[in-house]
RNA sequence: GCGCGGUUAGCUCAGUGGUAGAGCAUUACCUUGACACGGUAGGGGUCGGAGGUUCGAAACCUCCACCGCGCACCA
């Protein structure tokens, strides 16, 4: 590391390590290994989509633990790939022809559409996989999946037939949600339900049977009122209880004869009397609610709303061809036209909303294809609760004292390897937060079946052949052919047959071939839903029917990284999926759970906490983030402020923040190439400084704290844990320290002047010297490795740099640090061995404190930062040479005079301490007056403090209560207020 | 309606019964052997409100208020 540039560089450094790694097979997982395996499959991006912030958070944190898995010595499969996301990809794609080359896709044709949208994968598929890249995510490139490759597509094929083998996947007229723009069914999940301003209608219909009486009726959707088969009450509902039975003429359309617009007034419970005016109009074609009542009370269906949100002929002259919102407005004239509108009020409700085209649902009659979720009990029962017989919550995610205790450190230990955080094969999964396991056994409990068809062509086409035939005997007559033309039919294939109609579902390419060409029977026209392929991932990508290596080792996998909002359209379904299909004895699996822990992120924001989106153009470009400042900053920051289970409030400032941390990094390695000298191996613990011993005993907090918060999934805190010691403990006060036992370099002769001389080297500064190098790149070669998960690029090229990488076999990080062991925890005979007493932290603490308050005499002084001053100091005990040394320069002082004997002037600001007494003799340059003022209020805050303290040691119940370790610390603090008290005193007397 | 979060410094957030914390912002001073993407010292909070439990509550319990989210919905 010659020539450093004084700042981190992060872009070309970046680019030459990942494409080692990449060279060197860093990210490749080995089925074969004998290490314990440790898998993720990343959550698949949309094939077509672009890294947001989204992105930036869930792949860092999967980069995270795949990389510290790594180093905890586990075999790792980060298998990553795309989705191909049949809505969203479709219509980017007909939004491009239309833009292009003005044509629907219906002008292409199906195949030739098809085709269009292949080309669009192909040229935009691998955008996003290369951002994740630029990103540092260690994924296993040579397994990446799509959802439409070949083989994952025989998976999904499969799994509908066997599904469908099983009866769980059924076709049926039913109501689904529609969306009018896509022209397609979608699930109940991809309907969002937002709160509308609308109006109450209120209007009144005569009852036939009793001219002159009336019933008022509420609504919100007059324009399908020609759609209504009858109105209904409550049969508990005296007030119209009578009525059942009667008719009342329905108002629309309004040019149909009186007699064809006689519905009858039904009793149905589902009424309720308080809500509206307790009458209920029934539309059984375009309402869920009333479809069930027309199914119970065998009401007639009219439709009166075409697929694409018009109203149709059934609708009346007055309404036919417009758009459903469009007559709406003129349904109301007509009843306004007619005198029946009786009221219409402002009123807010909830209207379902097709999550991706965002416009209201239609609830709409259609056959669509079904599927009755499989292992539903046993995905409830698998997840882990609150409630579940209470061990410490994630006793087990938790660093144990034992696993904690290891083998000596030095230099790198081989085993054991930390532990896993995972939960145990017979475990239950763990939600992350907890709380969701909650909302998801809510989700399980209530389901429905799951409508899996879409009026799309980019997707997996439904696998279903079907044909209708003039009679039975012709249905038969073709079976038999099918059968005598593949001996082994009735294993391959599924039939079912209504009347003359049959369906024909397989997976065998040659029969799917013959029924079309030779029977002549017809594909179903429709796809998939893209979850109905997603739900397969975790095993889907690893080979699955078969029991390849790769699932044998890898499945289930460890860990799964998602956000919250995709909890039911993919967590649940994957834990479903995974406990109906991996089940199988030939996996021999300990458990078929999908995964053993599920992670749920926040969801990114802004700074003022809206979601990111685009229309609001508040979503910044992570790839531009990068450039400006590093893939390293942008993770750090973005780790840094994402706490668990909570949302993230996106500011730049925390990239910045993550770019200055680098930057930091960066130059205390410098500092140290500085020093010059190679890379010191042993520590002689007889020259240890008390100031190493505090550093390595910080060290080893801050391995403790960091392994503790990763394996609990808090990301934050280990951020704030490494950024604590790095920054504060370990270049604030220690850097500056070690400055005492590094001696200035010579200054270098400038051109031409004579040669400096060079004072002869002095072997046991230079012991020293090399001593406290050692000391250095100890700390430096852990901090570096406990940084590697989380900033992988610097790390990287400072474990190169710093020359660490060399002399250490390829598993110990010979050859990255990616292989490097993690850090862990010293052990009593490494503390023993190097003399690591806690008494250090305490001395150094206060002798740190010393300096600070020293520090504060400058100020009180009004001397400037920069200015050389001479401090005395009277020690209560012995002090080494070479802490004066270190005390001198943390004041920055010209000198400072060690002297027993000191009798200050009058006057002479001091701050005491029990080292010793600090005097800053400075004659007349203190403002003597607001010195007084500042002591005299620091006094009061002591005095405060001390009262408090006595009066809890005063009450008796207190002391008798108490934990005699509260009492203890109770008492010890008192005194320290005491000693703090009798020192600031002093130092106002001497003030005069 | 049911459920889940949240409310702590100007901002964003840590803090699971025992001395109120961090980063940013801010004030003053400073280019000191690595770092101005830096250093030193400071200012700033009756922890949303009210009760309760406790020797002791920001933390535990109850109620309330406000903000956010999810589910279910009544037309």
């Amino acid at each position: 590391m010659n020539e450093i540039p004084k700042a981190y560089e992060p872009q070309s450094v970046e680019n030459k390590w990942y494409d080692f790694w990449l060279k060197q097979g860093c990210f490749t997982a080995d089925p074969k290994s004998a290490k314990p395996a440790y898998s993720i499959v990343i959550p698949p991006p949309n094939v077509t989509g672009m890294l947001h912030m989204g992105h930036v958070l869930n792949n860092t944190i999967q980069d995270i633990l795949a990389r510290k898995a790594r180093m905890d010595g586990k075999e790792v499969l980060w298998l990553p790939g795309t989705d191909h996301a049949g809505i969203a990809t479709q219509v980017m794609v007909e939004k491009q022809l239309k833009k292009e080359e003005k044509k629907s896709r219906h002008d292409l044709g199906r195949e030739e559409f098809l085709k269009r949208v292949w080309v669009w994968k192909e040229k935009h598929g691998d955008i996003i996989i290369n951002q994740l890249k630029k990103l540092g995510c260690s994924c296993d490139w040579t397994r990446e999946r799509f959802t439409m490759d070949e083989d994952y597509s025989r998976c999904v094929q499969k799994v509908f037939v066997e599904l469908y083998k099983k009866n769980l996947i059924y076709r049926g007229k039913r109501m689904v949600n529609w969306c009018p723009v896509s022209q397609t069914a979608l699930s109940d999940e991809e309907v969002e339900m937002k709160p509308q301003n609308g109006f109450m209608y209120f209007f009144k219909v005569e009852v036939a049977e009793a001219p002159g009486t009336f019933l008022t009726i509420a609504t919100t959707r007059p324009e399908t009122i020609p759609g209504d088969t009858a109105v209904a009450v409550n049969p508990k509902d005296p007030r119209y209880a009578h009525l059942i039975g009667k008719h009342i003429v329905r108002p629309l359309p309004a040019e149909l004869p009186r007699a064809q617009k006689l519905i009858p007034i039904i009793g149905d419970d589902h009424v309720d009397f308080e809500f509206g005016t307790g009458v209920l109009k029934v539309t059984p074609a375009h309402d869920k609610a009333d479809f069930d009542i027309g199914t119970r009370h065998k009401l007639p269906l009219i439709e009166v709303i075409n697929a694409d949100g018009t109203m149709n002929d059934l609708a009346g002259a007055d309404l036919r061809g417009l758009d459903r919102f469009k007559a709406r407005k003129i349904a109301v004239e007509k009843l306004r036209e007619t005198e029946v509108l009786v009221e219409e009020k402002p009123y807010e409700n909830n209207v379902g909303f097709s999550q991706r085209a965002d416009v209201p649902i239609e609830p709409r009659l259609s056959e669509q294809w079904f599927l009755k979720y499989p292992a539903v009990e046993k995905s409830k029962a698998c997840v882990h609760h609150e409630s579940d017989s209470e061990r410490v919550p994630m006793a087990d995610a938790r660093v144990s004292a034992e696993s904690l205790a290891s083998s000596g450190d030095a230099p790198f230990p081989n085993s054991p390897m930390a532990p896993s955080r995972a939960a145990g094969a017979s475990d239950k999964m763990r939600f992350h937060p907890q709380r969701w396991a909650k909302v998801y056994d809510h989700w399980l409990t209530n389901i429905q079946d799951w409508c899996i068809s879409r009026q799309l062509w980019w997707g997996h086409r439904i696998p279903v052949w079907s044909a209708t035939f003039e009679n039975e005997t012709a249905v038969a007559k073709s079976l038999e052919e099918l059968r005598r033309d593949f001996p082994k039919f009735d294993e391959l294939a599924v039939i079912r047959q209504s009347g003359s109609t049959f369906w024909i579902s397989t997976i065998s390419a040659e029969i799917q071939e013959d029924l079309e060409i030779v029977h002549g029977l017809e594909q179903d026209p429709d796809v998939l839903d893209t979850w109905f392929s997603s739900w397969l991932w975790p095993f889907a990508t690893m080979g699955w029917p078969e029991p390849t290596e790769t699932l044998k080792k890898f499945y289930p996998t460890t860990d799964l990284v998602t956000g919250p909002d995709i909890i039911f359209f993919w967590v649940a379904r994957m834990i479903m999926a995974g406990y109906e299909f991996m089940g199988d004895a030939k996996f021999a699996l300990p458990d078929a759970m999908p995964f053993k822990n599920v992670y749920f992120t926040g969801i990114i924001r802004d700074k003022q906490g809206r979601k990111m989106s685009k229309t609001l153009g508040n979503s910044p470009d992570p790839l531009v983030l990068i450039a400006q400042y590093g893939a390293d900053a942008l993770r750090f920051g973005t780790m840094r402020s994402a706490p668990l289970g909570q949302d993230v409030l996106f500011d730049e400032k925390d990239v910045e923040l993550g770019r200055n941390f680098c930057n930091k990094l960066w130059n205390a390695c410098r500092f140290r190439q500085m020093q010059g000298g190679e890379v010191q191996g042993e520590i002689d613990p007889q020259l240890l400084t008390p100031d190493d011993k505090w550093i390595l005993l910080k060290l080893d907090a801050a391995i403790r704290e960091v392994t503790i918060a990763l394996n609990e999934y808090k990301f934050s805190e280990a951020t704030a844990a490494l950024y604590k010691f790095f920054w504060n403990e370990y270049c604030d006060w220690y850097v500056e320290a070690s400055k005492a036992s590094l001696p200035r370099p010579p200054a270098e002769a400038a051109p031409g002047d004579a040669p400096i001389a060079v004072p002869a080297p002095n072997p046991e500064v230079e012991a020293r010297k090399a001593n406290t190098l050692a000391g250095i790149d100890f700390v430096l070669s852990h901090t570096i490795r406990l940084f590697h998960p989380f900033v992988p690029f610097i790390t990287e090229e400072l474990w190169h740099g710093m020359g660490y990488v060399t002399d250490l076999p390829d598993n110990q990080g010979g050859k990255t640090i990616m292989n490097a062991p993690w850090p862990l925890p010293f052990d009593d005979d490494f503390k023993g061995h190097y003399g690591l007493g806690d008494c250090y932290l305490e001395m150094t603490d206060a002798k740190y404190e010393l300096v600070r308050n020293g520090r504060d005499l400058r100020r009180a002084g009004n001397i400037q930062a920069a200015k050389k001053v001479k401090y005395v100091f009277k020690p209560a005990q012995p002090l080494t040479p070479h802490d004066a040394e270190v005390i001198k320069l943390l004041l920055n002082a010209e000198s400072l005079e060690v002297n027993a004997d000191y009798l200050p002037p009058k006057g002479t600001p001091v701050v005491a301490s029990p080292l010793g007494e600090l005097f800053l003799p400075l004659e007349g340059l203190i403002d003597v007056a607001a010195e007084k003022i500042r002591l005299g209020k620091e006094i009061e805050k002591i005095q405060s403090e001390i009262v408090k303290v006595e009066q809890k040691l005063a009450n008796p119940n207190f002391t008798t209560k108490v934990p005699p370790a509260v009492l203890a610390e109770h008492e010890q603090r008192l005194a320290e207020w005491k000693t703090k008290l009798a020192h600031t005193q002093a130092s106002l007397d001497t003030l005069g």
